[in-house]
DNA sequence: CACCGCCGTT
């Protein structure tokens, strides 16, 4: 049994050990019928899902016997994200299912994948669809709707759905309350968060919750006075401020460079006897670190050891950034073979900054160790983002050869590429133009649209007129052609 | 997915 003074990050590494190990008996106890399959159910799901084509996916599933559940469906969403017609089209499929029904959850992965891609129509049945089920839609279904809109630069209709989320079956209360501030505060739409703030504070009762978002809104934007008197009201009203007040505060001035009061808030927090947590100090070490203090970032990191704060994973990510960046790579690893010597599991956030410093340094050779690294040590998958990283050097570099190599290795890997790695891979073939690469970054553009992406118009426009002019009129109207069958497209692309 | 810390520059 585990002593309950266990560090938490040993908790972690234990419960990983755990799982893996567990993973095995599940497999044994609950056999998926039909499908022997020893990997995980949900990777296969996807797999056929993506490697079946829209026509003969609802004929492919049917002749499986999975054992549909929610956790499976949840799973299999979340391989589908970066590819949203697919999502939505297993998503309606299952709706048929005879026997099998949607869960809340499944509803509202599904709605975010329809609101990405500004599918709103579909949104706006797939609510329905949950209220005739009787599974929502939730607070939580609100959040991702209105996150989605702001998103879209529709702030103000993301207000009027919050408004009226009641209408929905979904009543308003404290929590959705401070839901849409932060939703708007995130977005950097501070001053309408504020706004509505000041108008229904004394409806929703707003709590310290309410105003640390806010405070949190104006620091976001780098006006931290504005914070600051958030904070007095917050007082005034016979609120007390919280640590993660304070945290908030004290991020608020490194984000405008404010070093001396950022340190000397720190002080005060100190003095009056704030519990300081690890959120503090990782704030503190981040903070430092970024302006290129590095003497003092690794100071406060070893004084936290030495006040019995045991850092986190985001500690230590936070330390091997800023030696990354400001410091050296070499400098970075050695605390990383450190944080990992002392039993904390590095996690995607750490190899992906490591992996980003060898790239920076040109270290590519080492890069791709780390890659391998991270999933034979850590069981953990290198994801999008590290696949981003490392396409981007390559094609930096010239080698867009070897960065179309590792597009294909995702592939293999059942990682799918997202906005990001399309833009990069287009934009570099066009920097280089090399016979061929117009039309490689055609297909590209028709396979990123296909997705649910929406390319910039300057991206579409600029490999329309590429191929245009080399020549390649054929392919350019194949791409105008295919894509006006599939009806969701944005008004830019309908010529 | 009700608040704070760790992958960012198109």
């Amino acid at each position: 049994m585990l002593k309950l003074g266990t560090p938490f990050h040993l908790l972690h590494s234990l419960k990983q050990r755990f799982l893996s190990s567990c993973h095995s008996l599940t497999t044994i106890i609950q056999p998926s019928p039909a499908t022997p399959l020893p990997v995980e159910e949900d990777f296969a799901v996807a797999k056929l899902i993506l490697e079946s084509d829209t026509q003969s996916l609802p004929e492919t599933l049917q002749r499986t016997t999975f054992q549909w559940n929610p956790n499976l469906v949840d799973k299999v969403l979340k391989h589908l994200w970066n590819h949203g017609p697919k999502a939505l089209q297993f998503f309606k499929y299952l709706e048929r299912h005879p026997t099998y029904t949607h869960a809340s959850s499944s509803f509202d992965y599904t709605i975010d994948i329809a609101a990405r891609m500004r599918d709103y129509k579909s949104v706006w049945t797939l609510v329905a669809r949950m209220r005739a089920c009787h599974v929502g839609p939730s607070p939580r279904t609100f959040a991702i709707i209105t996150e989605r809109y702001v998103a879209a630069g529709k702030a103000d209709r993301a207000v009027k759905i919050f408004l009226s989320m009641h209408k929905h079956g979904c009543r308003q209360d404290l929590n959705s309350f401070n839901t849409i501030l932060d939703v708007l505060c995130k977005s950097k739409r501070v001053e309408m968060a504020y706004n509505l703030f000041k108008v229904f504070r004394g409806r929703f009762k707003a709590d310290r919750i309410s105003y640390n978002i806010i405070a949190n809104g104006w620091c976001l934007i780098k006006r931290t006075p504005k914070a600051l008197e958030v904070m007095k009201e917050m007082v005034e009203r016979g609120l007390s401020p919280t640590l993660t007040t304070y945290n908030i505060l004290l991020k608020g001035y490194f984000r405008t460079g404010q070093l001396k009061e950022a340190w000397d808030f720190f002080s005060e927090m100190k003095k009056r006897k704030c519990d300081i947590d690890v959120v503090t100090y990782t704030t503190m070490v981040h903070g430092f670190g970024v302006s290129g203090e590095i003497q003092k970032a690794r100071k406060v990191f070893d004084q936290m050891v030495r006040e019995g704060v045991l850092p986190s994973v985001a500690t230590y990510n936070a330390l091997i950034q800023v030696l990354c960046k400001k410091d050296s790579v070499d400098n970075a690893i050695l605390v990383f073979e450190e944080m990992v010597r002392k039993g904390y599991v590095p996690n995607s956030v750490t190899y992906n900054v490591i992996i980003r410093g060898l790239c920076h340094t040109g270290d590519m050779q080492r890069a791709m160790e780390f890659m391998v690294r991270m999933e034979e040590e850590d069981d953990c998958q290198p994801n999008v983002q590290t696949y981003n990283v490392i396409i981007r050097y390559l094609c930096d570099a010239g080698e867009i050869e070897k960065g179309l190599d590792m597009l294909e290795k995702m592939r293999n890997r059942s990682c799918l590429p997202n906005l990001d790695t399309y833009n990069i891979l287009i934009s570099d073939l066009f920097v280089r133009k090399k016979s061929g690469d117009l039309v490689v970054a055609g297909k590209l553009l028709m396979e990123m649209i296909d997705r649910g992406f929406l390319p910039r118009k300057f991206t579409f426009n600029r490999v329309l007129n590429g191929l245009l002019l080399t020549g390649n009129q054929d392919f350019a109207k194949e791409i105008l052609r295919s894509q006006s069958r599939c009806g969701r497209i944005p008004r830019h692309l309908k010529i």
